[in-house]
DNA sequence: CTACAATAATTCATCAGACCAATATTTAAA
DNA sequence: TTTAAATATTGGTCTGATGAATTATTGTAG
């Protein structure tokens, strides 16, 4: 039942890893047809795609057909990698995500607030104005609210958070549908009480004010789901 | 550069998952022949294996060769989902898991400690005495470690813990390596120290004995860096 | 009847070739 | 120069054949 020797296509996935960190090929670079690359890796091609196939749903290549075989960048977010499909209470599923964003987002925001520089903060304040724009307009702020968040963890300097807090908020996304119109004073709010502490490098009110947006939140997906829970009784 | 339609070993690969979900398969059952499974998802014999090379990249299938297709046991730590191998600073990799750790465990252990029920409880020390176990067999603890605190991260309740530290975990134990006789006292000592907390139903106390553990975990990798990049002092 | 070895059947692994579909490039016309 | 058509390039998919690992069956010796 375990399998006892790495297959070909395994191995030939793990040459291609290598073959893009030696040639030191960055994001969006192009590689080698499928021809080429088969041949290059010793293996028909058919095996070369199997290989690829494990690649793009490690989100590492992205490929078009009629274009070519392209390094992923890193924008873009990983399909599940953490299998939320088959956690079967999908409204337990989802608060634990915000649970766990508590855990971790007000750590990030203090990171972040102590690291910052003007420059970034100033970076910072203009996300926070395109989340205020997309309410404004009527479009979902989901993504720009994705970006507001993701520069925070980017500021804080840890590699891992930046990776991981996408997932999070995609997954909160997939699962949920709520109407954002609501909330739109507090989350524009909160969202300045964040950066302005970051912009003051003060750790401690970068932290609080995350926690405070992220209960915000939370309170307002919990009503939203009460309200849908007595609408479809069912499931 | 961005994919205008799903291809087709994709839609297949949801086509698998959906077979999965519908079906009600659990881990480690078997699925249908690669003949039979592509006929029932309508493609060729090569595009479903692509489909199947994706999720078995993904840690939802596994394949052997002459026995068949069956669905994951989610024990096996998916192989890097999200990307570390393209992070090249490796050293602050580390510095950056360990972080990301302490931004989580302390919580996670409050968390368990506040649910744990008796049992729950007992079975985490027989988990810490077997780590012990290994550290007095002189053998390798990692795996043990790992399970103990797979643990705490189930008792707490929250889904997304225990499928991120698995990751976690192994990432670091894949990046560094080091002798583990050292601080085997201290290792022991606040390992008892958190199961005492969880068993009191102390989160406070549990908290701060997964912080100082860390601590002392942190410690402990900082020296041990130290030393081996006096040794080889290349990259 | 059991134990064990040989055989056969099943299943995945890999390759090769053919043809289709999307994209990119070149060429020709306006 | 701009635009449109033709062509080349590249990935997408299918089919069939052969090899390798595993499992099931069979046959024989004890």
């Amino acid at each position: 039942m375990t399998p006892s020797h790495k297959s070909l296509a395994d191995t030939t996935a793990e040459g291609i890893i290598k073959y893009i960190i030696d040639n030191k090929l960055k994001e969006g670079a192009q590689l080698p047809n499928e021809t080429t690359l088969s041949s290059l890796m010793g293996v028909g091609r058919s095996t070369l795609r199997e290989a690829i196939r494990a690649l793009v749903s490690r989100n590492i290549l992205t490929v078009q057909q009629g274009s070519g075989i392209y390094v992923c960048h890193n924008t873009g977010v990983a399909d599940d990698p953490l299998g939320f499909i088959f956690i079967e209470n999908k409204e337990k599923l989802v608060a634990d995500l915000l649970e766990f964003r508590m855990m971790i987002e007000p750590r990030v925001a203090a990171l972040a607030a102590s690291k910052a520089t003007p420059d970034q903060a100033e970076e910072l304040l203009h996300l926070a104005e395109r989340v205020a724009e997309c309410y404004d307009l009527g479009k979902s702020h989901s993504e720009a609210d994705a970006i507001f968040h993701a520069k925070i963890a980017e500021i804080s300097g840890n590699v891992i958070v930046p990776q991981l807090e996408p997932l999070i908020m995609h997954a909160i996304d997939m699962l949920i549908d709520i109407t954002h119109s609501e909330l739109k004073e507090e989350t524009i709010k909160t969202h300045m009480a964040i950066v302005n502490a970051i912009q003051k490098n003060d750790p401690i009110a970068a932290q609080d004010a995350m926690t405070l947006h992220l209960i915000y939140n939370r309170d307002r997906l919990r009503k939203a789901n009460e309200k849908s829970s007595l609408n479809n009784s069912h499931q």
